[in-house]
DNA sequence: ATATTATATAAGCAAATAGTTATATATCAG
DNA sequence: CTGATATATAACTATTTGCTTATATAATAT
């Protein structure tokens, strides 16, 4: 792929605001699959897409943990994916039990 | 508009391949819009409707001169939208004599 | 093995996207 | 005014997006 190809790839990925809203949530570390669907107020399965979306961009990684997917910003960010997580206010939520 | 949507609708503006060559184009400075149509190799039109989603998010601005216009990079931006300016390879073309 | 729970996948649908062609508008030259 | 040229708008189409509901998969507890 070009790289503006995987720019503008990239840059699709997180120019939707219920993906933004799960950025804004990952920001001070990981967090369980489930919470994801109280915060964006859509369905389970509506989070599972938004966080595979994320996941194929290589902008977040997942962690296996049981019965539970952790998810967490990917630790190496294209800077100019970096600046976005930079600007958005973190979103604090109500933490399941897991 | 929402803090969120607003920056949401902005990356969206600059989430297409096509969309980034013309902000590439235009790093170096005003380019007449018709010289995108050999740059992106689409219809006339189609490079006036991309112009106006990009002018609609505020990361461009029109000039017009006479029968043409002219575009340039607004020249305040968002930071995340600065960052991935700045991050682009410059794209040079053949100019008209407008 | 069975039931429970978390997540993923499939199928379907309405809306949005990105192009096309045809036509309209606007400016300029003569 | 007339014709030429630059850009915009309209109408159309195929594809993509973002959700939904229903169902499948996978891990855990009993």
């Amino acid at each position: 792929m070009k790289n503006l190809e995987l720019m503008a790839k990239q840059l699709k990925a997180v120019s939707d605001p219920n993906r933004l809203k799960l950025l804004a949530c990952l920001k001070k570390g990981e967090v369980c699959a489930c919470d994801f669907v109280d915060v964006l107020n859509i369905s389970q399965p509506a989070v599972s897409q938004q966080l595979k979306k994320l996941k194929e961009a290589e902008i977040i990684v997942e962690r296996p943990a049981g019965t539970w997917k952790h998810y967490r910003l990917n630790e190496v960010q294209q800077p100019y994916i970096q600046t976005i997580i930079d600007h958005l206010d973190e979103i604090s939520f109500i933490r399941c039990d897991c």
